[in-house]
DNA sequence: AGAAATTTGTCCGTATGTATC
DNA sequence: AGATACATACGGACAAATTTC
């Protein structure tokens, strides 16, 4: 029987376990990943659910990949590196004077703001706040509801 | 006789059909894309293959999904055009809380605060502001601190 | 307010193409 | 050339969010 859980994508799940084997050592730095096959067996999850999960590894930077060979683990993960950047927030708020005379429109207006923070060496380095105005798509629910 | 050709991934052809479509108009921003289903049909595609022709799309920012609903053309493609962005001021804030809690410092911490806009075709398509700490040397005289 | 229909999200199992060893 | 492993693609099933009735 499948495992119909929802809480928590089961790839998600796995791209969590693997990224903690990695953090502490079970697979080192520079080693290739289980097979998939073998993930697959352990995991109980289809070839699918376990590439989803290997490719959120890789997309964070964890590992990376390699047709035809594997996958492997990567000597740095996201930490010490140059310089990441991250988002830490986001949400919307109503344009200030003085946001709104930048934007050129109503004070009360409401923007689109995402907060990000730089790091390096494990200190924050800059904070960015970047203000947009919402997409069309957004703004169904910020005006005339009925 | 599935998988076909492999020079070029069905999803990536379908993303790039989807692209153009939203690009030369005939998907209006803030409009829905065909569902899935729909797709499915046009493109005679699986529906993981038009999910990750969709993905694509997002992650390059030309859409966004919503769960229940669907995922629609956003307005703001990936740099439609020469988006200039210029320095309209700065000046030293002091910390709120909340940058204060970012950087880790106390409230009331002297930053930078450089603010610019991001133009394009004559309209302001963003504001970004962002904070640093003044270097050590700025430091001394700005506040109380001993 | 509640049920049904729609639509996206997750997961499974399988088959086949392509690259590497 | 064969074995191994990743990449692509298909089809089906059920869960969850949204909309509609």
């Amino acid at each position: 029987m499948p495992t119909p859980h929802y809480g928590q994508p089961r790839y998600r799940v796995i791209a969590d376990a693997l990224r903690e084997r990695i953090e502490n050592g079970g697979i080192p730095a520079g080693a290739l990943l289980p097979t998939e096959s073998a993930l697959t067996a352990e995991f109980r999850a289809a070839r699918g659910t376990i590439r989803q999960a290997i490719g959120i590894l890789r997309e964070a930077g964890w590992v990376s990949t390699e047709h035809g060979r594997g996958s492997y683990a990567n000597p740095r993960p996201p930490e010490g590196g140059p310089a990441e950047s991250s988002v830490v927030r986001q949400r919307q708020i109503t344009a200030d004077p003085d946001l709104a005379d930048l934007f050129g429109v109503a004070v009360g207006t409401t923007l689109d703001e995402s907060t990000s923070i730089t790091r390096a060496e494990g200190a924050v380095r800059s904070v960015t706040r970047t203000y947009q105005l919402l997409s069309a798509a957004a703004q169904r629910g910020t005006i005339g509801g009925d």
